[in-house]
DNA sequence: GTATATGCAAACCCTTTGCACATCT
DNA sequence: AGATGTGCAAAGGGTTTGCATATAC
């Protein structure tokens, strides 16, 4: 049985109130405002639990740690939202996207069967893209 | 300016004869048929050479140990012919795909630049949609 | 009271780096 | 000879795990 830890609530809140997908350095850092003493394996710990619960999302971009998201509000019923993410190459954060190009079975050759797909973009976000940015 | 050895040859050689994207373990495992010295920094140090050189490019799954592959053939001047992936969620291989679904540009909400994308598919590939396959 | 979650430190895996020695040109 | 590459061992970063303690039920 779960418990109701002030860690957990810390976790789950810090994603929910980023709108990107966060780091869990990123994550332990936010989390700890309301909870100083919590500690990065617990921060693992609870993304794990979650990650199964489906309540968050894991995104991986080559060459940085595994980022993680809340899983998406549009999501009703609907266990993990299909959906993809777009990455600033300035400020090298990971937005959600809501759309997808649709079904990819066009794209291998006979004798491959697909089930799934993974996109993600690259590019500029809005704030990024005008003004300066780091 | 860059030497001639055979590490180097051997890692290079090993990325050719493998049609799939090979782990460094991978490749050191297959290179040391010709070079039973070789070392893993070694792959490592040639793999990055490699990379800048655009003779090989990287591939990464999430969660997974990034995997190497050899500039596809086809891209003849083109530096880094532009293609996507197939993991196959049984074996575990993953494959180079010559398709590409075309722009992104309409997934994106105003305000957003794309610049590039990474596609991966995941299913399973001919030998072990049929056949049984670790 | 008992089971589960936490914090800490150590372990783990993948990757990078420092340094002495070997190798290529 | 001089510069670059190699092998080894140690260090680094992210993630996982063992264990005693604290906490939720």
């Amino acid at each position: 049985m779960e418990r109701n830890t002030r860690q957990q609530e810390a976790v789950l809140e810090a994603l929910r109130r980023g709108r990107e997908a966060l780091t869990p350095a990123e994550i332990l850092q936010r989390a700890r405002a309301s909870v100083p003493t919590l500690n990065l394996s617990t921060v693992y710990r609870r993304l794990g639990a979650l990650l199964e619960q489906e309540q968050v999302a894991i995104v991986s971009l080559p060459g940085q740690p595994a980022r993680y998201e809340a899983a998406c509000e549009h999501a009703h019923g609907d266990p993990a939202h299909h959906h993809h993410h777009f990455h600033c190459t300035t400020c090298d954060r990971v937005f959600a996207l809501h759309a997808c190009p649709g079904s990819m079975k066009k794209l291998v050759p006979n004798g491959f069967r697909v089930d799934s797909h993974d996109l993600t973009l690259h590019g500029r976000c809005p704030s990024c893209k005008s003004g300066a940015r780091a």
